[in-house]
DNA sequence: GTTAGCAGCGTTTTT
DNA sequence: CGCTGCTAAC
């Protein structure tokens, strides 16, 4: 990469359009006090829906326009590459091209890549570093796993990957992990984590984590190159500061220059993130760290009714610990927060889809809105199957966000994995992955035999399986095959040298010649041919660009699926996904206490996780601008089995005088509680009733039944703090002190309650495996909430 | 070495 | 319930 293509080298005038500030128009005097206040630190809090994107892209319009920046000495980075091409989009609008040559707009991890891919050798690597995805990643830990002679079985590769990305996040190499966290993972996490990093290294790879990290070790140990990016990168901005986790923090208080031209944008209240290592403390804490910041509060609300707002405003002012805002609207009254009870599941998605094409029509008075216009925002993916099926059959169009994304599908990586082995031969993750794939007649003994080779002479696997097979180590039928493959790989490999422009001919011959379409062509599975549709799909995304090794780069870090049609759409997704966007109409269903809040979140990180989950229910419901619909279910099957559900006690935080209950009101009577112990019965009485309504006798034993009695003890217990280590890791000090009706978390059976004590033996009622004897060093302190009920 | 059939498992959220 | 991973037979 030159650096003469985007770092200035001279100060010469920029090609921006110097109209009069039409950038500012139509700012509020806050918004306007945020864009303003160039020089310094600059924290801006803003509320959602209080215009903060507009803030922030008018702020950078206002660098360039003024001739404070040029366009390629601005840092701008968000965390979704959605957030980033909206901003892109979004300043292309106000400065027009000059966008173009803004290269430092991005994510942490797109910004970070182009950083390291400048500076690679300085960390050891080559600048052709491939990026490894979390698949990449788990492969290759659980090598390192079978390797070390550990049972995957009852240490799972998987929750190994969580504690390294957890240790990444928090910026931590392998020597400087805490005493504390020692014995994760059986005591084998650090040095496994110190084998991954030196595997890593050994295939000039990199995952997620280490762009940051690397880049972090390079400023601190190379003052001139950092005194460089000091001097090109004069302004830095970060959008949903809120979100930043600890290495992220670092990697900005390194990058942000003397002249400290910093301006953070976010909001307390919408810090999602901490399960993946967001530190909200980083945004609590700006003032401290940039003293004399200039602090602007942005609390002017241009998205939603007074009654949503008063509504997400009630539940959020549950959390302690906020910096506080006070949201306030123009806006007119508008309709109240709708609330609906459902018998099951399957229900609430029927009524759902009906709703949704009764609002189209305009529906009790309301305007209509388009179905394009329709957001359902659910806790986690597993929810959107109810509604996907019910609007499959009453042929409602409807599109889901951050599903199963285009590029983490098989057939596409797989193709990937051949483009990556053609362009570099010893991309050895590439070569496993697609040895055997179509079947050439190499299993686990091959493969082996290849590695053993490539490992004697000190070469990749492919130069490795060529030595294989001229000595005869692999032989057979697999051999020859091998034989042929290793060939047509060289052979592709030349021709992409010779011919880098025909690119996309070469995609199709690769992916022809190797038989890997073959394959898909001779399954007859029913998704076979939507296989081979996205490998098509895939070829085509090819011609965007001018090689594949351009491609390969572009689709390692920007994983998603960008095919957006016109079509009115319902838009399905979690609501992590929905954050920053907004939609006149907004169902929020399965408000159920278990599934939202999550009861894993609570059991791991308890109030704390409650107040995240807290601050979700807060997205979820300042996402719409003229409707919200919060709806829960009496019954839901989990994993297979009904299970009973209490309402969301973020239900009963909803203000009455801003809630409508849409529920029949023969039903129940009183609050909302009550609507929700009503639609609360065994799953016996599931199967009796026939319709919505419920006769009083039926009623009376849902009351009268332990299961109810039990839930009702469950809500009224206070959320406890996890005790010693984050109840997922097996830590001494929790060993000794159990009690009976303690909660208790076992790698092997989950979660489950203690009933009796023998010794050292614990009988434990597990949620889902049911009565075990157990071992106590096999089982750690879990407080948090009950079973679930029944 | 491959494939089919079975058991057991698990589901939060993502760059 | 649907998926993955394992085992037993081809």
């Amino acid at each position: 990469m030159d650096a003469s293509a985007d770092l200035p080298l001279s100060r010469r005038a920029m090609a921006v359009p110097q109209a009069a500030a039409p950038w500012l128009d139509g700012l509020n005097p806050e918004q306007r006090r945020a864009v303003e206040a160039l020089d310094g630190p600059v924290l801006m809090l803003a509320g959602a829906g209080t215009g903060k994107t507009k803030a922030l892209t008018a702020r950078i319009a206002h660098l360039l326009t003024t001739g404070r920046a040029r366009p390629n000495e601005i840092l701008a980075v968000t965390f979704t590459n959605k957030a980033a091409r909206e901003m892109r989009t979004r300043i292309g609008r106000m400065v027009g091209e000059a966008v173009e040559g803004m290269p430092w707009v991005g994510t942490f991890h797109a910004v970070s890549t182009r950083l390291l891919r400048r500076h690679a050798e300085l960390v050891g690597l080559k600048s052709s570093f491939t990026i490894l995805d979390s698949d990449d990643q788990l492969r290759l830990l659980r090598q390192l796993v079978q390797a070390a002679g550990i049972d995957e079985k009852r240490w799972p590769a998987r929750q190994l990957a969580g504690v390294i990305d957890g240790w990444k996040n928090r910026a931590l190499d392998p020597d400087r992990i805490p005493a504390a966290d020692a014995s994760a993972y059986d005591g084998k996490a650090v040095d496994l984590y110190a084998a991954y990093q030196r595997r890593l290294l050994d295939l000039n790879a990199v995952d997620f984590g280490d762009l940051l990290l690397h880049c972090i070790r390079i400023f601190r140990e190379n003052a001139d190159v950092l005194a460089q990016y000091h001097r090109w990168l004069r302004y830095v901005l970060v959008d949903e500061y809120q979100d930043t986790n600890v290495a992220q923090y670092l990697w900005l208080r390194l990058i942000v220059g003397p002249s400290r031209n910093v301006c953070v944008v976010g909001d307390d209240d919408q810090s999602i993130y901490g399960w993946r290592g967001a530190e909200v403390g980083n945004i609590l804490r700006f003032e401290q760290d940039f003293p004399g910041a200039v602090v602007v509060r942005l609390e002017q609300n241009y998205r939603s009714t007074p009654h949503i707002l008063a509504a997400a405003s009630a539940v959020i002012s549950g959390n302690k610990g906020r910096l506080g805002k006070t949201l306030w609207t123009a806006l007119n009254e508008g309709e109240k927060v709708r609330l609906i009870g459902h018998w099951d599941g399957d229900e609430e998605a029927r009524w759902v889809g009906e709703e949704v094409e009764a609002m189209a029509r305009g529906t009790r008075g309301m305007d209509p809105i388009r179905p394009g216009g329709v957001a359902i925002l659910v806790r986690a993916a597993h929810q959107m199957r109810a509604f996907e099926d019910r609007f499959l059959t009453i042929g409602l169009p409807y599109r889901v966000i951050g599903g199963p994304r285009f590029y983490e599908r098989q057939e596409v990586r797989d193709a990937m994995a051949y483009f990556r082995l053609v362009i570099s031969p010893d991309d050895d993750l590439a070569f496993e992955r697609i040895v055997n794939t179509p079947k050439r007649g190499l299993g686990d003994k091959a493969v082996q035999a290849i590695q053993v080779c490539a490992r004697r002479n000190g070469v990749g696997l492919l130069d490795g399986a060529r030595i294989a097979v001229e000595s005869r180590l692999v032989g057979g039928r697999g051999g020859a095959e091998l034989k042929v493959f290793v060939e047509a790989v060289e052979r592709w490999h030349r021709q992409a040298i010779e011919e880098p422009d025909a690119h996309v001919g070469l995609a199709e011959t690769i992916l022809d010649e190797s038989g890997y379409t073959a394959m898909w062509k001779a399954e007859r599975s029913p998704d076979a041919a939507g296989r081979l549709e996205n490998l098509k799909e895939l070829v085509k995304a090819l011609e965007g660009f001018d090689s594949l090794q351009g491609f390969l780069e572009h689709v390692s870090l920007v994983m998603d699926n960008a095919t957006e049609d016109g079509e009115e759409k319902v838009t399905l997704m979690t609501l992590h996904a929905a954050k920053g966007l907004e939609f006149p109409a907004v169902f929020l269903p399965g408000w159920e206490d278990g599934l939202f809040p999550s009861q894993r979140s609570l059991d791991e990180v308890g109030l704390k996780g409650l107040e995240e989950e807290r601050r979700l229910a807060y997205v979820g419901l300042t996402r719409a601008e003229r409707v919200a619909t919060v709806s829960f279910a009496g019954n839901r099957r989990v994993h297979g089995q009904w299970q009973s559900q209490l309402p969301s006690r973020f239900i009963d935080e909803l203000p009455p005088a801003h809630v409508e209950v849409l529920t029949p009101p023969g039903l129940y009577g009183g609050g909302y509680g009550a609507a929700g112990m009503a639609m609360s019965a065994s799953p016996v009485m599931q199967a009796q009733a026939s319709s919505d309504i419920m006769d009083r006798a039926a009623r009376a034993d849902v009351y009268a039944s332990p299961g109810w009695r039990r839930l009702q003890e469950r809500a009224a217990r206070p959320v406890r703090e996890p005790q010693e280590g984050r109840g997922l890791t097996i830590d001494a000090v929790a060993l000794s002190s159990f009690a009976v009706g303690d909660r208790v978390f076992s790698q092997k059976f989950g979660y489950g309650r203690v009933q009796a004590i023998e010794g050292d033996k614990l009988d434990v009622l597990f949620d889902k495996a049911g009565a075990k004897k157990v071992v106590a060093r096999f089982v750690v302190a879990a407080p948090g909430q009950g079973e679930m009920p029944f």
